[in-house]
DNA sequence: AAAGTTAACAACCGCCACAAC
DNA sequence: AGTTGTGGCGGTTGTTAACTT
């Protein structure tokens, strides 16, 4: 037996809401609330089944609703959002004061699908020069990690600060194998000797915790995430480049400097590198 | 000007998770 | 513990306006 249907289809108004239909929906729930959508278009003298209503208070008729057209901005916090919650749309609307899950869906569909496709062809590029990795590009998940802990001291974009939680790394390593430091930044590298696994600590702004066995430790006296007024860069320096690349293939030829278009993109970057975007959707 | 195509967006549908019973 | 009702979510469709041929 399968379940009753959430409403009766005879009857009842479908398609387009007329302006009078919105007007009793939005009086009757300032007036009412709306804690029963089932029995809500009954109450409300609304030739409507409960899930329509809900739709269009949820979609269009909530007060704080934000209509009109999406900021580039906006934009790039969708288009990385997708990077790492993928069609979630409900999350990633949760990102975006005032937009809705429908309308980042269809603003997906419409514009930004069809903008990252065209920027996808992403041929391998063989030059050394300097060069932005493309958005849309698949980021590789190489590098494992068990634990992640990530802090954004001073974030430009308003939409990712709220994604990432601040916790600082209370990890004791077993015995410290590399210290790094890069323009101010205290950052530093333990290596627990017994299970392999590393870890990284960056005071300025980010620590990441308990990477896993599978990285070689020298990868990270070359690998070093930096950051200046103008620019988010990972700067990939000195010896052992080659291996580096062969870790990041997926990238194809790894630059020298990469640099990102935005704050957000570098922190993504390193996410996606440090699997850590699978913790982050694990908190969402 | 008409027909065909595409873009934009509102709305619907079916499924799922979860709470209540 | 099993069943049912409900809200919420993501995929998809329908409609219409805008654009192209």
């Amino acid at each position: 037996m399968g379940r009753a249907p959430c409403c009766e289809k005879t009857g009842l108004n479908r398609g387009p809401w007329t302006p009078e239909e919105d007007q009793i929906l939005i009086s009757f729930i300032h007036k009412h609330g709306h804690s029963n959508w089932r029995a809500l278009p009954k109450q409300a003298g609304l030739l409507r089944c409960g899930k329509s209503c809900r739709l269009r208070w949820m979609n269009y008729l909530k007060p704080d609703i934000k209509r009109g057209n999406f900021t580039k901005e906006e934009e790039d916090a969708i288009i990385s959002l997708h990077q790492i919650l993928g069609n979630r749309w409900s999350a990633i609307a949760a990102k975006l004061p005032g937009r809705t899950d429908n309308e980042i869906k269809n603003v997906w569909h419409t514009h930004l699908k069809k903008r990252l496709e065209d920027y996808q062809p992403a041929k391998p590029k063989t030059s050394n020069k300097k060069a932005t990795k493309p958005k849309s590009q698949s980021l590789p998940t190489k590098l494992n990690s068990t634990k992640h802990e990530l802090e954004l001291a001073d974030s430009s974009n308003p939409y990712f600060e709220s994604l990432l939680s601040a916790s600082p790394s209370t990890s004791d390593a077993v015995s410290s194998v590399t210290l790094m430091s890069h323009e101010g930044h205290n950052n530093e590298a333990k290596m627990d000797k017994n299970s392999g696994d590393i870890n990284i600590a960056d005071q300025d702004c980010c620590s990441f915790e308990n990477f896993g066995a599978d990285i070689d430790e020298s990868f990270w006296n070359e690998a070093l995430y930096c950051q200046d007024e103008s620019n988010y860069a990972l700067n990939l320096e000195v010896t052992g480049f080659d291996e580096i690349q062969q870790e990041f293939q997926q990238l194809g030829p790894v630059e020298k400097e990469m640099v990102f278009d935005s704050e957000m993109d570098f922190w993504f970057d390193i996410l996606a590198r440090t699997g850590g975007e699978q913790d982050l959707l694990a908190g969402l």
